[in-house]
DNA sequence: CCGATTTGGGTGATGCGTCAACCTATGAGA
DNA sequence: TCTCATAGGTTGACGCATCACCCAAATCGG
């Protein structure tokens, strides 16, 4: 079966390498620079973020999963290394005995609010500044299609020829 | 310093929210399917890619290395798990006996024919397929920008405001 | 009310990439 | 030729994400 793909084209395989090669160095970039000036991860910058964007500060760990998209395993394994270093607190959640509570704690607040500022300067040297804002929604455009598509098609789908 | 940065706007977060969310899911699911059909994780592919459309199949480490982008220590690591696995070998370099060659061996060779068939289905899949020729080139010229711009500042250069 | 399934979450092993440190070979200058 | 800086490569410790399980609480069917 599939004994004669369809080989990338010179056009296609330009756009792909360019992109994943471009990808690649902007993502080890942002985080070098977030880790070496803030002393975070993306994955903790992003709970961190997202926690003290939330009025009350407290989220259920499953609310974090699904919007970051992420396995249910990794936010434990964060979480008990972010608990580990005081950025954060597990609590149960009253509402539901088997779900927990994530909670920011003071010193969490303080490492978000000291990052952030840096890493969006990051993000715009990086990415943002480069391009300009007719681009920036063709991007947006795009990318979104691409989101569309995955949300059609659930992983496994290469059979059906 | 940067007391005041300049947050992102409404154009300008969506534009990278997409564009960060679209990276993790295409990156994910392209890493798993490669990893359940042929084993190989996607540095593992590109390796033995670049060995197999080399003419001789012996490539010194350090071409490897700065053909991909990586640290050093990276591609050491990863030669000597591959090694364990028989897919590659590496020997000393006759010109200079500080480095060494990497070896596609007859397994990594098989392993890589028959995988990438089907990696290169997923890319179409899940990247070339869903745009336009246009939108191709498009994504080449934009993401090469970035190229060309992290060429120019190399890492650490956010000081002068 | 009871049994089966589902849901929310955690655990341990494993593979991967980074960082820092290290070692040897090479090459350039005195 | 000697010295010293640099280049190519390796190693070990560490943090992170994944996978395959496991567990208990909730929920649904009867």
């Amino acid at each position: 079966m599939a004994a004669q793909p369809r080989w990338l084209d010179a056009r296609e395989d330009r756009a792909w390498r360019v992109y994943k090669h471009a990808q690649e160095q902007l993502d080890s970039r942002l985080r070098r620079q977030l880790l070496q000036d803030s002393g975070l991860s993306e994955a903790e910058f992003r709970i961190l973020a997202m926690l003290s964007e939330h009025p009350t500060g407290r989220v259920p760990a499953g609310e974090l999963c699904s919007s970051m998209g992420w396995e249910k395993s990794r936010l434990s394994h964060l979480t008990r290394r972010m608990q580990e270093q005081g950025l954060i607190a597990r609590e149960p959640n009253p509402t539901d005995a088997r779900s927990s509570l994530i909670v920011l704690l003071a010193l969490g607040r303080k490492t978000i609010e000291d990052a952030a500022p840096q890493h969006v300067q990051q993000v715009r040297q990086d990415f943002i500044d480069v391009f300009t804002p007719g681009e920036l929604d063709l991007i947006g455009d795009l990318f979104e299609r691409l989101l569309h598509h995955f949300a059609e098609e659930p992983d496994g789908a290469l059979d059906e020829a």
